[in-house]
DNA sequence: TGACCAAACGTAACCGCTTACATTTCTTTC
DNA sequence: GAAAGAAATGTAAGCGGTTACGTTTGGTCA
């Protein structure tokens, strides 16, 4: 009688079918190598026990386990959602499981889960944005793991990258911002320490304030974590500041709506009062009122990319190409022209 | 000199250090079986050569992997963020990684992810809701793999819960909405195949219209995906049709959303011209204007004392004990009384 | 019918750890 | 200082697969 108070294992199967385990093995990983006729015993036999080959022994033996592993700073938001949707649709296609981590933008943390989903065998590694220590890249380097980088564009950094260039976006709505006729810029920005995303759009500001001849210098940015009541209070310091904006620009969506329910609290029309943008172009952009005037992002084609260049890499063993994709401004409702 | 083109192993470590492997694996899983002086040795050794422990080899060997897997049916929308956020946080707590995988409600795809985190040995996994086939179910007895389901409370189920009454919550919503006045009621529900918490919330909604009064088989409810563009293309429909409904209910806060979108489309007003419910109380439901009336469910609590649960139950190796946690009311402004 | 070769299948080593058990080293006690 | 017992360390089996290599089977052809 087999034991069921454990589960079964190839043994269990070899002996159910009556063939050696290196059979019951191929039938699994090349069915071709074996006979029908075998091969339906074998099946038949791994139906009836429920029969799972144990990943563990067969990463050990064969080193490789289609799987990559993702890890995002947040899912608390949507921000990261749907290209992580579509990486996952794209690596499903091509036969691979994704695993998801979520570092809370805690660099040690995601060390932590790094080192995690490697020593679980990972084949590759999806990684946001490029701040962290050299010695992460080293581990991943000795460890053979291929890293893509995503949500990022700079050519300069440790890892191959799909993604857009955050600075010139930034720098770009916030010139049509000027163009409209405003002046005084705010911004609230998310944190940036370890989070060159939240860095370069704070750098994007400031280029565009530069080439439209205003001073640099005179933006003083507030940085709060990524959450809308955060980027409510935020607003509402910004409006008691001495010279009271005429537009806040926003790191990202989730501030922005935030923004908008900050001028709500002070009785502030949007965009008639003041006027907000966001950046992303998340669902969430399109639900506030006002609309929101953002950057949007391709976020699903960045991540159907970024799984075709990962796999590649894993495949072909090669390294991986960079690509610059396109984010482009969305004229919506909360910006008004002066 | 090191082999560097592979990563070091237990046995690079003890050569370096000059004891056994034994040794080695002391200083990682019980230090205190070992002297201090070969235990500073020991770990040198492992910095110097970056070694990490093989996950497969430790699994395979010791049968435990401390990581929990979680299969949520989406990451797209906040819907399971917030509770997820908070299991992990719990679990990373007690010593224990979370791995997550998303379904797209599809029950094929769960089944595929749930046997893929169990040959990953994941000593336990978190499940939303209770509709799936009991072939799954025998599986996961066959492999002691302990189970526990959110975000739905039934005792009659297979596995034990962490969750709320889904039914209970939805007649205690419609009643609220229908003592305000309201008569003709219209729903637009997710799909309710293969998800209990879609199902049992059409049956609340009935249930209340019973108990006032009204005829339940009245009740047409329209069922699409959990998104906004589908939540507004319903909520057109449903204002097409011949009895104009004087209040939408809607599966969640996201079909909310999108009602609301519907609203506007048709220049209608909300709540003046129609009320609309929610579902969830996600962060969506205060972003919406106007703020939508719904129903209040404890992500967080459901999150950490489904992790505590679960954990229970792996280190105890005992049944889990199912919890009725309480979903209430939020009475904002998308609701009118008539 | 027998020789030859390819296809099918079996044997066993190996992957990198943990741990039961054996051995050595160190303390303690008289 | 020797014996006894405890503490520290080492040895090697085993976890469940894959796969190189060896053996058997079966088909083809002279």
């Amino acid at each position: 009688m087999p034991d069921t108070t454990t589960a079964p294992t190839i043994d269990d199967v070899a002996r159910e079918a009556g063939v050696s385990t290196a059979t019951v093995s191929r039938v699994i990983n090349d069915p071709d190598l074996v006979t029908v006729k075998t091969r339906e015993r074998v099946q038949a036999a791994i139906e009836t026990l429920g029969y799972t080959p144990n990943f563990a022994a067969r990463f050990m033996a064969a080193k490789r386990t289609f799987t990559i592993g993702a890890i995002i700073p947040t899912m608390e938001n949507a921000i990261f959602a749907r290209g992580l949707q579509a990486f996952q649709e794209e690596l499903h296609r091509r036969g691979y499981t994704l695993l998801v981590s979520s570092s809370a933008y805690k660099s040690k943390v995601e060390e932590e889960q790094i080192r995690n989903l490697v020593a679980r065998g990972a084949d590759g590694l999806l990684l946001i944005g490029h701040d962290r220590d050299q010695a992460i890249y080293d581990y991943l380097d000795r460890q053979h793991v291929p890293v893509l980088v995503a949500w990022s564009y700079d050519t300069n950094a440790h890892a191959p990258c799909i993604g857009f260039d955050n600075r010139a976006a930034m720098q770009a709505l916030t010139e049509d911002v000027i163009k409209m006729g405003h002046r005084r810029l705010a911004m609230i920005s998310g944190v940036s320490e370890q989070n060159d995303r939240a860095r370069l759009r704070i750098a994007g500001v400031r280029d565009a304030m530069a080439a439209q001849g205003l001073d640099p210098a005179s933006l003083d940015p507030i940085e709060v974590p990524y959450n809308i009541a955060d980027g409510q209070a935020a607003f509402v310091e910004l409006i008691a500041r001495e010279t009271k904006p005429s537009v806040v620009l926003c790191g990202n969506d989730v501030l922005a709506a935030g923004a908008i329910r900050g001028a709500e609290q002070l009785n502030m029309k949007v965009p008639d009062d003041v006027s907000i943008t966001g950046f992303d172009d998340i669902e969430l952009a399109q639900v506030v009122r006002p609309e929101l005037t953002t950057m949007h992002v391709p976020h699903r084609a960045m991540g159907q990319m970024a799984a075709q260049e990962l796999v590649g890499m894993i495949e072909e063993k090669r390294k991986g190409v960079s690509q610059n994709l396109k984010a482009s401004i969305v004229r919506r409702a909360s910006v008004r022209a002066l």
